[in-house]
DNA sequence: AGATTGCTTATTGCATACGAAAATCTGTAT
DNA sequence: ATACAGATTTTCGTATGCAATAAGCAATCT
């Protein structure tokens, strides 16, 4: 059986119990309290992206709420919002599958994620104030850390952080919303090749930082745009270099 | 009651009856039948686009199951669709309402819209056969004929295959389905100030259409981002014409 | 042997049931 | 008249039940 062993909620069985425990595996707070689906719907995502749950894997509906300790409708619920991310395929009838990324996909998704990011270090450039720049300082050198100390969750997690915060400098909010959908999906598409090219990236991220700073949205996009389309180079290398033809 | 009048399904009470008279209503062919709720997604989803349902109104579950002949559980998921895709919010606890685009909102839709319809129309030139072109040709005249008889559905409905069918031409699915999703929108959003700029429109499509044409690649984006640019700025003066602040 | 048909089982999709939260209403006190 | 507290109603969120479809499997036919 090929059941995860991740969050596995006690045996709590009214909705109320099941949604704490849940809730607290996303560590999340919650004023009004959020829907239970809200909460299988980030446990899903995080099982796919850490690989637990396979692409191509079929998901049972009815396993994965046992497995979470709660019933099949959020389960469901959370399934086809996950489809409508493009995490899950849900072929009627027969239910969810991880989705399993083609190389052509994957190419495609990393260029349209070239021109939204390049998109919003233009705006973030023409927005960004000396506060902005000093927590865009502080971001860089927490990755060059992690960088030096070889720390691979750090890398990921800093670049993350880094791209997340320039999108939020953009001050458009549907771009980041966006941005932040098909950034998540990019990292999983090439986490194999992981820091293959840790170094350039941080320098490149250096160069968009400066633009940025000088405030000078012309540069910023070319730069941002250089960075974007060397990862997605770099993943096409590697996908010719593993699967040799 | 606000109920609306639209499909309203007969009294089958069956699942198949109810999944017959629903889908005829979205004039679909299905070989492998689609699931109830992508017929109520359909039936709800033009409910809003042709303000049967109107911005900020609360969308009572049962009302609309029992409007569509369906139960509550299709209902809900497709609300939840149509929540991901912005046309409803849902408030925990308390259900759907149909989203009330802000202005800022709209703008930055509208300038997400530009950046991406702008690279499609940059892959369309580099890709666009002869056969394309023809085929770009007659749906320009359609359009220009449909202007000229001051059919507006008519001109909309070319406007929006227009787009389409560049958007296709571009050859990134990724790319387009994302276009597609945020074209409905910001025709939803624009869609008061309907044919004001109909002429203008029209001749900068034949703009367009020239540089894909020729295969010029940085012209076409050009030219792209000059319509959809002008398009937002017509939004901005209708709204500050309308809303005299 | 290989294909085909009918049966069994597994799983979905929809409907319904029920408890909980929010909104609304009512009556009372100030 | 207004504000507040409590009860009532409405509506959601989740769980469960049931019919229908698809996949798996065995027996049969060619």
């Amino acid at each position: 059986m090929s059941q995860p062993d991740a969050p596995l909620i006690g045996a709590g069985n009214t909705r109320r119990a099941a949604r704490d425990s849940l809730s607290s595996a996303a560590a999340r707070k919650v004023e009004r309290p959020a829907p239970l689906r809200q909460a299988v719907y980030e446990a899903l995502l995080d099982l796919i992206v850490n690989r637990t749950l396979k692409p191509g894997q079929h998901l049972v509906e009815i396993e994965l709420a046992e497995h979470l300790g709660v019933s099949r409708q959020p389960v469901r619920e959370a399934l086809q919002r996950l489809q409508t991310e493009g995490w899950v395929d849900l072929r009627p009838a027969q239910g969810a599958f991880v989705h399993t990324p083609t190389d052509e996909e994957a190419d495609q998704l990393l260029s349209v994620r070239n021109v939204l990011e390049t998109y919003s270090a233009r705006l973030a450039a023409e927005r960004a104030t000396p506060e902005d720049v000093k927590q865009l300082r502080k971001l860089q050198n927490e990755g060059v850390a992690a960088l030096k100390a070889k720390d691979v969750e750090r890398v990921v997690a800093a670049n993350a952080a880094l791209h997340a915060f320039i999108t939020q400098l953009s001050g458009n909010t549907v771009l980041a919303e966006m941005i932040t959908t098909v950034d998540r999906r990019a990292r999983w598409y090439y986490a194999p090749l992981a820091l293959t090219r840790g170094e350039d990236a941080w320098t490149e991220h250096a160069d968009i930082i400066d633009a940025i700073t000088l405030g000078e949205p012309a540069e910023a996009a070319r730069v941002m745009s250089h960075h974007t389309e060397r990862t997605r180079t770099a993943y096409r290398e590697h996908r010719d270099a593993t699967q040799p033809k």
